[in-house]
Parts: structure tokens; sequence; C-alpha cells
DNA sequence: ACCCTCCTGTCA
DNA sequence: TGACAGGAGGGT
């Protein structure tokens, strides 16, 4: 479920609760989602709190007697959610039926819960490790040209081509709809053919709908929530996600829904003319 | 470049 | 009962 927005949000908000703590420890729950040594982090500072495409990734500092920091990443996946919880107020989160993991702090607590158990926890001695292959749209290195480069060398339909995270990180299949829409383009168009004003179009449109998300607190289609259990605001900005039939926000056409690559693409077939 | 699968749940 | 759900790695 988290793409870019969402995780976004989530690191956002637990910086400040997390960044110069200790993590006293890490507890498992299902082995499925980690196979991490979990003494391997425990008593270790909390140096820094960050998103890397769509995981967070916390820096922890080394060991007494060591020099080696690690770095966790947690990646939600589908279905995950990191809730944090100051001891004060717990008794926390009812869901205790999908409860995966739980970082502990001094004075509180980072449940993770996934139901369908897609998430992943896992431990990297290099941030290198921990990175994802390809450019993250919301930094500076992402250009035109390095779009336009990028575009060329497949053949892929542009919608599925907006989420493989080796070229761009981040896209999943909700802001990939929104950005072929907002630029105006088929999302079965090859990437390869897309013209100049085209490439312009979906540069625009890649970076203001994932700032427009994340100033939202991201999208809760069906379940999302961020570390403060609160749901995203921009589901009310959706312009194609989940409108299948409803009218074209722009010119009243119905939306229609069509399966690429066995995930659903929602588009207006007057908008976005091949 | 495509399909399937990993899971659990909801909804038509 | 079957289709579908924010993701991505593995196989062909």
């Amino acid at each position: 479920m988290p793409e870019l927005p969402e995780v976004e949000t989530v690191a956002r908000q637990l910086a400040p609760v997390l960044t110069a703590k200790c993590l006293r420890r890490l507890v498992i729950y299902d082995e499925k989602l980690a196979g991490i040594k979990t003494h391997k982090v425990a008593n270790r500072r909390i140096e820094r709190v960050c998103r890397l495409g769509k995981q967070l990734v916390l820096e922890l500092s080394p060991k007494p007697n060591s020099s080696k920091q690690c770095w966790l990443s947690i990646h939600l996946r589908m279905t995950g959610r990191l809730i944090y919880a100051a001891n004060s107020r717990l008794p926390s989160h009812p869901d205790k039926q999908h409860l995966r993991a739980k970082l502990v702090l001094d004075d509180g607590a980072v449940s993770l819960y996934d139901l369908r158990r897609f998430a992943r926890i896992a431990l990297h001695d290099s941030l290198v490790t921990a990175q994802p292959q390809g450019l993250d749209p919301t930094s500076r290195a992402f250009s035109v040209q390095r779009l336009t480069e990028l575009l060329r060398i497949s053949t892929s339909p542009l919608k599925p081509w907006l989420m493989r995270q080796d070229r761009l990180v981040g896209i999943g299949n909700i802001y990939a709809s929104e950005i072929c829409f907002a630029a105006g383009i088929h999302p079965a168009q090859s990437a390869n053919t897309l013209n100049n004003n085209e490439i312009q179009c979906l540069y625009r449109a890649t970076k203001h709908i994932l700032r427009a998300a994340i100033k939202h607190c991201g999208t809760t289609f069906s379940d999302f929530q961020d570390s403060r259990g609160q749901t995203g605001g921009y589901v009310r900005y959706l312009k194609t996600y989940g409108r299948e039939n409803e009218p074209c926000k722009a010119c009243r056409t119905p939306i229609l829904r069509i399966v690429q690559q066995q995930r659903s693409t929602y588009f207006c077939p007057q908008c976005q003319r091949r």
C-alpha cells in the first residue's frame, strides 16, 4: 500500500520521535517478516530516520567497543503500518492479531502491523545495500534530461514503466495512474515514443502529484494509516484511481479501468488519448 | 517483457 | 465463489 508519499509521511512523523533515542530492543512476532538476529540492533542509538524509495530506514549507532554502524530498513509493501505510541498512551492498538514486530524505546514503541505479511525488515551494514537502484523523483537529481534518457531505453507501456523501481523509485499503482492523467498521456503508450512535450508534461506531473500527495499526508484507499493512526488526506484529490465508471473531473467522460501486468489502471479515454 | 506467487481479507 | 487489494522477487 504505501507508496512514496505515504512512506515520506511516516518518515517525517517518526523522525522527531525516534531520532537520538535508544532502540532498546526489536521484537519480532512473525519470523517471516524479518530474519534478523535482534540482539544485533538492541541498545543502539537511532542517529537518523529517512525514506529510501518506499522504504523507511533507521541509521543506528555502533555498539560500544565497535565502530560499525548499521541500517535497519522497513518495507511496508501492501498492508504494513507503523504506529507510534508513547508509554503514557499504552495500551495501544486493538489490532493485536496483525502485530508483526515492535521497536521498543525507553518512552514508547513503534509497532508494525501487517495484515498480508508482505512487509520486510532487514539489516544492512551499509546504506548502499539498503538503497533501491532507481532515481528518487523528489530529489534534485531528477531532471527532464534524466527522465528522457530513462524513457528512451524502454518499450514498456508508460504506466507499468512508472512502477518499476529500478528506474524511478517510489511510484506505485495509485500514483502511476494519477501521474499519467495529470500528464494527459495514455497509460499504454510506449515509454520510448513520448515526444519532448509529453516528457515535459510527465516530468511536471510526477513532481506535482508526489508533492501534493506528501502535502496531504498520502492516500488512504482502503487501509493506510500514518504513524499516528490517521488516514491520508490525498484520497479526495484522486482523479482516476478507484473511479471506474465515475465521470472524469475534467470532462465528465466515464473513467475506464484496464488491466496492465495484473494491476488495475484507471484513466480517462478523452483526456488521455493515444 | 510477461506471468505467478507470496498472504489475508473484503466485497459483489 | 471468484475477483481484487497500496509491492516486488522469481521464473520462463
